[in-house]
DNA sequence: GCCT
DNA sequence: CAGTACG
DNA sequence: AGGCCGATACTG
């Protein structure tokens, strides 16, 4: 291999160039051994994941509410206890009455202030639930059934009511009576609700989307203001009606004064100043230049920024030798890594990929996830999972597909790899109870490798006029027992697979990763996907385990 | 920035 | 250790 | 007031 791969320290011409070497040493994989036998030919059928086989196995045992929750105690204490809407919610959800633990709002004494008249509207609106809803009454419904929420349309939660209306009379009188809020929107969790990808208020996300992203850049709080964006983004997303008033928006979950605010203003004006100011700020176009590189966020591109730098060419000629290798890629193939990719070029590449995997071995399923898998139709890079139903077939095989691919040219250049998995022999244990804090040991984690990805075909009879762009390509490759959970893990938006660690942790009283789901209590391993035949089939399991109704991965799509 |  | 990346 | 996903995993 090499040739057009050979070492190469030099910083790219400044203009960014495509194509030609690499970052430096440790990026290009060396190859060399004698090849596999070409015994191409690729029978799989089980191909590009998309298949939809789905099993009407609905497994009638998705009644034995798995973890028996943590402390029932809970009610036979003698201290009175207000508990959080959340709490009804989630536990009318889980089909049983939850650990209160997370849910107090007071404890011992009630400090229940039956008439909130201070406080925003929808903490007003809260209240009230809570309250009526802790003494066990039916809150006032009637809601029509929503195609959103067939699971609440069916069950005999409390169609959630927040409207304005429920204020004490005056004031808003006035206020339209809002579009119902879907009952899904209660949820405090956004892997509880549906979030395509279109949304009618697209426009005023975009708003909150550039101010997201300034905070993120510009301020140094760990990311959280960004996150709280990142948050509220996610209810707007989910939100099926157009967006007609502050107080509309502020019955969200995650959306509050400020966000009322900024709606109004958008509303009001057509524009948001804060918004204006950030794109018109020199600063900021450099520093989101610089976030734009692989392996630079926020306070590298703050760093860049503060030693005087303003783009990516004083990036590579004032500072070539301190990036790291990744970052060196990174700059390398900026343009490259930028550009989407159309879902029959992921398709193509996740096929070769399994293809490669199967000459390893035989019978590999693979499942493409990902942005592909929520249904864009331009992804930013490529994630597959590859699973083998053999319980040993997943043992160091990543590095062997990722040599051989290299070896084939596919790929040039590796971000990371992790053999973690494979090193300890796959076991799914448990964490407690036995040495756990320790890094490195006791714990299960999935081989990956993060690849520099190219069309070798392209590569060895190259044609002026055809571009080779590189792609970031992630090739997973997890346990048959837990292939379920790697699958969901690798399917949502960022906020639903928080959401997600995070339902499991307060409602389920476990805890979820992509490599499997365990009991807080002890760490003992569930497993929720015994009886699935392939790697579509295992993740509805994990789901029905957790309690979850099904998502279609392209209702997952919150950002 | 919102929630508990 | 801090920083970054992955969904 | 304190938490915000992962007792992430990798890199340097």
């Amino acid at each position: 291999m090499e040739a057009d791969d050979a070492v190469d320290n030099s910083r790219p011409k400044k203009r960014r160039r495509v194509e030609k070497g690499d970052a430096n040493e440790a990026i290009v994989i060396e190859s060399s051994t004698e090849s596999e036998p070409e015994s191409l030919s690729s029978p799989r059928s089980n191909l590009i994941g998309t298949t939809r086989p789905n099993p009407p196995a609905i497994n009638l045992s998705l009644t034995p509410e798995l973890p028996p929750a943590p402390e029932y105690d809970d009610f036979t204490g003698d201290s009175i206890k207000v508990l959080t809407l959340e709490w009804y919610l989630d536990s009318v959800k889980a089909g049983v009455l939850l650990p209160t633990k997370n849910y107090v709002v007071f404890e011992g004494r009630i400090t229940g202030k039956p008439n909130p008249l201070i406080q925003s509207p929808r903490k007003i609106l809260r209240r009230e639930n809570l309250i009526s809803q802790a003494k066990g009454d039916t809150p006032p419904r009637g809601q029509p059934l929503y195609k959103h929420g067939p699971r609440w349309a069916i069950s005999k939660s409390p169609a959630q009511p927040p409207r304005l209306m429920h204020q004490t009379s005056s004031e808003h009188d006035r206020a339209v009576a809002l579009p119902p809020l879907p009952p899904s929107l209660c949820s405090i969790y956004s892997c509880q609700r549906s979030t395509p990808a279109q949304s009618p208020n697209a426009d005023f996300i975009a708003q909150l989307y550039i101010i997201k992203h300034a905070r993120k850049l510009d301020r140094d709080d760990r990311g959280i203001s960004a996150l709280a964006y990142s948050k509220a983004i996610a209810s707007i997303q989910a939100y099926p009606y157009t967006l007609t008033s502050p107080e509309e928006v502020a019955r969200l979950p995650n959306c509050a004064e400020r966000y009322a605010e900024i709606f109004q203003e958008w509303k009001e004006t057509g524009r948001v100043q804060e918004v204006q100011q950030i794109e018109t700020d020199e600063r900021m176009k450099s520093l989101t230049e610089f976030y734009e590189i692989y392996d630079v966020a926020e306070k590298t591109a703050r760093q860049f920024y503060a030693r005087g730098w303003r783009d990516l060419d004083d990036v590579i000629s004032q500072g070539w030798d301190t990036l790291t290798p990744n970052q060196q890629i990174g700059v390398k193939f900026y343009d490259d890594f930028k550009e989407k990719i159309p879902r029959d070029e992921v398709e193509r590449i996740a096929a070769i990929v399994l293809r490669y995997a199967n000459q390893v071995r035989e019978g590999f399923h693979m499942v493409i996830v990902g942005g592909y898998r929520k249904g864009k139709t331009m992804c930013g890079d490529v994630d597959v999972i590859l699973s083998h139903p053999d319980e040993d077939a997943t043992d160091h095989v990543v590095e062997q597909i990722v040599w051989n691919l290299a070896e084939d040219q596919w790929i040039t250049h590796r971000l990371t790899v992790s053999t973690a998995n494979s090193e300890r022999g796959q076991q799914t244990i448990n964490w407690r109870g036995g040495m756990s804090k320790t890094r490195g040991r006791g714990f299960c984690t999935l081989d990956k490798a993060l690849v520099v990805w190219q069309d070798a075909e392209l590569a060895k009879n190259p044609d002026p006029g055809r571009r080779n762009p590189r792609r970031r390509v992630d090739i997973i490759l997890s346990p048959w027992k837990t292939a379920g959970c790697a699958v969901l893990g690798w399917s949502g938006g960022t906020m639903f697979e928080r959401d997600l660690r995070k339902y499991c942790r307060n409602v389920k009283g476990v805890k979820f990763d992509s490599t499997g789901v365990r009991r807080l209590s002890d760490g003992t391993w569930l497993d929720l996907e015994k009886g699935a035949n392939d790697l579509l089939e295992k993740e509805k399991k994990v789901f029905e385990g957790l309690g979850l109704e099904w998502r279609d991965p392209e209702e997952r799509c919150t950002g």
